[in-house]
DNA sequence: CTGAAAGCGCTTACAG
DNA sequence: CTGAAAGCGCTTACAG
């Protein structure tokens, strides 16, 4: 049996209108009215029905988060901050990952859509450019994490993810690393595998030739950079560092060197990308490149809401510096 | 410039009953009329609104789920199984992470309820039973993940956790050890320290006098854990093993035995609770108390559901074994 | 097999 | 400072 605003306007002797504009703070109201109406509120126990409202008001305050995975331990910290950010301006949030289903993702972001939401963050997408642009054009706001897109309605936040595996590099080269390989993901399409630029980017900036062979690629888990790891290190076994994609891929380089009967960082120096919570707790700790993931969802969220507040204006891309956390394994 | 029933009535040239009938596929209607409905649909890319159906018919084909931090791999692969389980009902899940703070969290129910959501799952909740009994007389269905509570509106799914412990125990026992400590946690309020009975349980079972001094509480994280086990071992050097709450607190008693200079498990073996990702790639690795989050997440949506079908229906608790998963730190 | 009317619970102009 | 009317985009009875 849910109160309505009726059911308070009757009781309290007043509109409809009235109500309303003492829920919404809204107008002038005598005092007298006002506190009358409050306590019938607070008796009743009535609270407004926000479908009801969002349905004039064609604003629902809630925004969708799409995420490839949220078992990966850096998306799920960004998706901790994006819910409370956004909870901050009093807005709800969908989750919904994806779980690197393609054909999944444009339905997802679709019922997003048809959900009302306000605004979506993708983080990131996978979408082709294509698809992405063409759902831009019915549906803004978008911020989009890490993925750059040239659209009016979308805006990206992202990390410089090139330059972080450069510096990462850089790092080891000065540590005397001539033989560096690179445990890639196979998820990242051509266009956007940007870690192995910056390795190649770094690798000229040394001097180093860029060898095509020590780049294995493999599924971005631990799994994954495991059999990448044992690939290189048993087909290149004069490779003295390897630079992973992500955390876990890293992880699974450290185990492959276990097994291998490698040392790290001695034998085989290993440094990973993202300093996720895993980074801090492996055995020897993980060097990594940190990218600042509680920043990374608060400008998202900072950056949906100013969309959602000015449709008409366009943002530049909000780009955050990575650094080079040293811990033990390289 | 959204497409609605109406437009799409006018183009097709039928009421807009008719077309309401075609897009929720309900009643009989010739095979002419539906083809042009639908064809008209495709056309002006029509998608229903949500929120008017909504409206009236007073489901939002939404969930929400709390938890308690989404930054502990238990509760995110928790958030990940839910999220796609309910969206294979075609439900969204609004996710709310309470971050410990319980004053915050009956506020989040509430706005979840006023939200419109047809469900909530907490896991686990921090509520006050008296307080979680009230919001269940105005907000129903509820499925409560590790929560014994009473209530025909609330129904519980959880593992065993009293049992698990005693496992862990029993295994430890049966090694020989007889010096056992505890690494507990603050968080859990005294009538919910299940973990810490199914300890003291386990030892009795072997003849084993129970010592509270041997029990240390600390924040169920890796800090939390490496403070407590220092503590504990600081103390009664004499402990030759460990059972932490959780994996997260085990971690953080590896970090202290390898800090104190004993080695694990030789020196003092260590078992963890969850069994969650961090626990296979920890070194040595965690030998741990699997708890099924796949299964607890899925019965949960399961049971959501079911409540809400059958509005009048009370469900008996679903209880889950958990099992010892063997690896190297005991 | 199809439709006209009423209403879900609010807010948006518009009056007074 | 307050209210009566119209409407957001659907679905629920009720007719025919």
């Amino acid at each position: 049996v849910p109160v309505t605003m009726r059911d308070v306007a009757q009781q309290a002797g007043v509109s409809i209108k009235t109500v309303s504009r003492v829920v919404n703070h809204e107008g002038e109201i005598s005092d007298a009215t006002r506190e009358r109406v409050t306590s019938v509120i607070d008796e009743l126990g009535y609270r407004p029905n926000v479908l009801a409202r969002a349905l004039v008001t064609q604003r629902t305050q809630t925004l969708g988060l799409v995420v490839v995975t949220i078992d990966n331990p850096f998306f799920s910290e960004i998706a901790s901050v994006v819910q409370a950010a956004a909870r901050e301006h009093h807005y709800h949030t969908f989750l919904a990952s994806t779980e690197n289903n393609l054909t999944d993702e444009l339905n997802i972001l679709e019922s997003l859509a048809a959900q009302g939401v306000d605004g979506i963050i993708v983080c990131p997408t996978y979408l082709s450019n294509e698809n992405l642009l063409q759902f831009a054009e019915r549906f803004r706001p978008i911020v989009s994490i890490h993925n750059p897109v040239e659209h009016p309605h979308i805006s990206q936040v992202r990390a410089d993810i090139r330059l972080g595996a450069h510096i990462a590099v850089d790092y080891l080269c000065e540590k005397g690393h001539i033989r560096i390989g690179m445990v890639a993901s196979t998820e990242s399409p051509p266009e956007r595998r940007w870690r192995e630029h910056g390795y190649a980017a770094g690798l000229a900036e040394h001097g180093i030739r860029f060898e095509p062979r020590w780049v294995c690629r493999g599924h971005s888990t631990i799994e994954g950079g495991y059999e990448a790891a044992k690939q290189l290190l048993a087909g290149y076994p004069d490779l003295t560092a390897l630079l992973a994609y992500n955390d876990l891929m890293a992880v699974g380089a450290l185990r492959a060197c276990q097994e291998l009967g490698r040392r790290v960082p001695e034998d085989c120096a290993v440094v990973g990308f993202d300093d996720s919570a895993v980074a801090a707790v492996t055995t020897p700790a993980l060097t990594t490149v940190r990218v600042d993931k509680r920043e990374l969802g608060r400008c998202a969220v900072e950056r949906l809401f100013e969309m959602i507040d000015n449709p008409d204006e366009v943002y530049p891309p909000l780009v955050l510096r990575p650094e080079l956390v040293v811990r033990q394994s390289a």
